[in-house]
DNA sequence: GACTTGACTAGAC
DNA sequence: AGTCTAGCCAAGT
């Protein structure tokens, strides 16, 4: 099993609604080292693999080509129910593998992650 | 083999 | 909270 199959096949077990880091994954492959590998992979992913459910440990779109497809990413992400918050998906909540009740008892609720942000004015 | 290239990251300011 | 830096390592030349 090649490093790229591995990644791969990881990637197409996330599921829907939910996200994963490049450490992330590369930590589940075994190399907690290698994330920046996990993106090179995901470079030729074709349609079949769910690509876009990969964000970096900030919880940002990290950004490919220069012409900019970032934009399909998140809108397929929140297409599947993914809230983000100053652009970066709320990982506490949608993180592969954190339970979605982890992220709530910090007191986020839907609705005032959508709208705008309570506290800062 | 010896470079080069990054869909990355943790740590330090 | 942003911005930089150094280390990382599979793949491609």
């Amino acid at each position: 099993m090649t490093f790229r199959a591995a990644v791969l096949d990881l990637v197409r077990r996330i599921p829907r609604g939910r996200v994963a880091t490049y450490g992330q994954l590369a930590a589940l492959l075994g190399r907690p080292r290698s994330a920046r590998q996990v993106g090179q992979v995901l470079r030729g992913a074709d349609g079949a693999i769910p690509w876009h459910r990969v964000v970096n440990a900030q919880g940002g779109i990290s950004r490919r080509s220069r012409t900019a497809s970032m934009m399909t990413q998140r809108i397929r992400l929140e297409q599947e129910g993914v809230v983000f918050r100053r652009g970066r998906v709320v990982l506490t909540r949608f993180r592969w593998g954190r339970s979605a009740a982890a992220g709530r008892r910090r007191g986020f609720v839907e609705s005032e992650l959508i709208g705008s942000r309570p506290g800062r004015s």
